[in-house]
DNA sequence: GTCTATAGGGGGATAGAC
DNA sequence: GTCTATCCCCCTATAGAC
């Protein structure tokens, strides 16, 4: 019955998020974040040091989300072509806020990060690419799926699609991305 | 015999372009330009009033010189697989760099820009679309070119893959981006 | 945990001399 | 066409009171 508080710092992260989908990271400041939640530019800075800081601990919220979803779909009855739907609803969401996803974000800006966050960006990456390789590659093995390049071709194709189609949908509206969706789950019947 | 001056002007436009390309609008300034050029901020300010200014001058110049290339293929003898490979080519150059596609790129940044400059973008990617749908057309009634999808949705596919490709190459490694590349080539044969 | 106040730096942009 | 000098604003970040 409880409806747990949302304390300040999850409303950071909450903000932060959709701040660097919707301008982008460089773009916007620790006093936007505070004029949003209606507190001081200080008190941003105590729940995270830096702005860095708050860009890693999104990063680190995105690889948990995905390694629940790789949990949730290990162990759910959903075919393949279900599965990969998972990922592409992913995108479709953020075209309807304007938004692109944090991943194609952060490459825009990714030579002006520091290290620590360039190899944590790398490994979330590697670790979507390999749930979406390892999903297609079940489903032609079961026969439910059907493309002829290899699974991690495969999955470079697909997500690629998506990262560009929303970043493409912001600026030409959401019919192009509409007909990459459904082109991107035709092709694998 | 005349090796043409390339004047200041020129010279900014082509430093802009790289860090735009390498950095992203929001994260260069007109002090970078300056240091690299060895001139001074307000020498900057003297060709282009403003960033914005500056931006606007990059589009249009990408606008007259996809303008050439169309001319360029028009009376060209290419068959549409070479047509479609000048496309790919600017992107693989691209990768080589660090650097993404300026149109991804900004579309990362778009949620900060003015109308003026978000219309014009809007413009040159109709364009860019509209010449690659236009070749995949003419190369599947000749029977040079196969595909299921509408020469439109084909377009989006491909650009998108190629736009995403180069922004996943900067992070996860230029093979990821030839894979990318080679599949697009055998899907259309 | 949030505030006020402030340090220190960089940004875009302009005026006026050369 | 480029310079020096400067303005004003916003940024990141911290110190110390509450």
């Amino acid at each position: 019955m409880s409806i747990r508080t949302t304390d300040t710092k999850e409303e950071i992260l909450r903000i932060g998020k959709q701040f660097i989908q919707y301008y982008g990271y460089n773009a916007f400041s620790y006093a936007d974040i505070a004029r949003e939640l209606k507190i001081k530019n200080a008190a941003v800075h105590y729940h995270f040091r830096g702005k860095e800081d708050l860009l890693m601990a999104l990063i680190e919220n995105y690889i948990q989300n995905y390694q629940l979803l790789a949990q949730q779909l290990e162990g759910s009855k959903l075919k393949a072509a279900g599965k990969i739907n998972k990922f592409i609803e992913r995108y479709t969401g953020l075209c309807d806020s304007d938004s692109i996803c944090i991943i194609g974000s952060i490459a825009s800006d990714y030579n002006t990060l520091p290290e620590s966050v360039k190899a944590r960006i790398s490994e979330l990456i590697e670790m979507v690419l390999g749930m979406v390789e390892q999903t297609l590659a079940e489903g032609k093995k079961k026969g439910e799926l059907h493309f002829e390049e290899s699974p991690r071709t495969r999955a470079l194709l697909i997500m690629t699609n998506l990262a560009a189609g929303v970043q493409l949908a912001r600026i030409s509206g959401k019919a192009d991305y509409e007909a990459i969706r459904k082109a991107l789950i035709k092709q694998l019947k």
